[in-house]
DNA sequence: AGCGAATGCTGTACGGTGTGCGGAGATAAG
DNA sequence: CTTATCTCCGCACACCGTACAGCATTCGCT
């Protein structure tokens, strides 16, 4: 065991986890964007440059956030005994946890996705097709495919939910999407019109359970 | 026809196509972020509050620039005989259109998508789904999975490369991917370590044809 | 032609952002 | 105690979006 080395200097105030705490809330409270280190600093009662001690900048901290929110998901692994059931598990895990915090998803599609925990979540994907009976090429691309498919259809939930998307009941979002809808015209429009209907009700967890299904069955699985 | 009725005050310098024209260009050489309003009117020789006189704000404007972009997708519609061969078609295009301007592609997935251009796409892919002989449900379902898909595809890729996208060539890419890879500790990401030699190549046209062709297959066509 | 009103562009200004630099104080090692 | 090191802070710089007021231009109308 390496000694923890004591090193001189004041203690310190704060943790890196505090930080990323304070981060965390922002973007839940008041929306992406708002993860601001002058911000932050001011809800830690403490200077915008002493943030810089734990982090080095804002995109570490943009990481940093990225890497604990998979690594919740990671730590978290179900680990039945059925690969299908454990990889739709897995994928509404995924975006239960990231529609909690709907700031921080655009972190994730900014290319904050090379960390050491998005790589063991990728690792899981493969051995999940493995186990499926995939070859190695298979579930490389199988692997990457489900990946577009999750983060893309999280992405494009939470970008169209205008603002508290965590706070807004499921039949409010609905109802607000059906209203922006019926506004289109019929005449240019005439089946997107007629499946407004149809459309502002299912976009949530049916639609992202039935699209995970169909890119499930394309899968060219041997087992 | 509604008489242009001229309006007092003088000439405009610009148009809100120039304004377009120099924020993608700054979007295109300096990356996403570069198009700021300021450097816009620096681009302009024009002072930034004039811009403001062409759009409302700077939301407005990556707007009309993802308008824009898809505008052009639309107007280079194939139309040709077979559903499936006009949807590849058009997604390519889609894809070939976004990552050659890689700074835009954050825009689309930023909540900009609720215009006509982009409801004219969706009622497209409508119309392909049900020239395949979906019902009016499954080709909702079906062209909302085909936007997610293709969205989610192009975001992913456009996010893992660092730094001037449209100018490096597919070779230096993949070069410097496989060197990005090949740093991941084989021994607690095994099957990730074991496909770098796999997967470093393929990320581009090849795994998002090989994505939408999995997608398609899991369409519940009946024709 | 003259005039009033509407309009485009500009300069100034405010509050926000990330972050580099230097200093003051606290702490541990020698 | 001295000295080296570290934390936190205040200041400063360069940007950002944009609100406001002023000035010059150009129209429609008389």
């Amino acid at each position: 065991m390496t000694e923890p080395r004591r090193r001189p200097g004041p203690k310190r105030a704060l943790t890196e986890e505090a930080v990323l705490d304070a981060a965390l809330t922002l973007l839940d409270t008041d929306g992406p964007g708002a993860a601001s280190i002058r911000r932050i600093a001011a809800v830690l009662g403490v200077s915008p440059n002493s943030v810089y001690t734990y982090l080095p900048d804002k995109s570490a901290i943009e990481q940093a956030l990225v890497e604990r929110l998979l690594g919740d998901l990671n730590r978290a692994a179900p680990g039945g005994d059925d690969w299908r059931t454990d990889l739709e598990a897995l994928a509404l895990d995924l975006r239960r946890r990231l529609t909690a915090h709907p700031g921080a998803v655009p972190l994730l599609l900014g290319g904050a996705m090379n960390g050491p925990e998005a790589l063991l979540l990728g690792e899981r994907l493969l051995d999940l097709l493995a186990r499926a009976g995939l070859s190695a090429a298979e579930a490389a691309r199988g692997a990457y495919l489900i990946m577009v498919y999750v983060l893309g259809a999280i992405a494009l939930e939470v970008a169209d939910v205008p603002r508290a998307g965590a706070l807004a009941p499921e039949e409010d979002r609905i109802a607000a999407r059906r209203a922006a809808m019926s506004q289109v015209p019929a005449a240019m429009f005439p089946r997107t019109a007629a499946a407004v209907d149809v459309t502002a009700t299912w976009i949530g967890t049916d639609q992202y359970l039935w699209g995970l299904h169909r890119v499930l069955d394309g899968l060219p699985t041997h087992a």
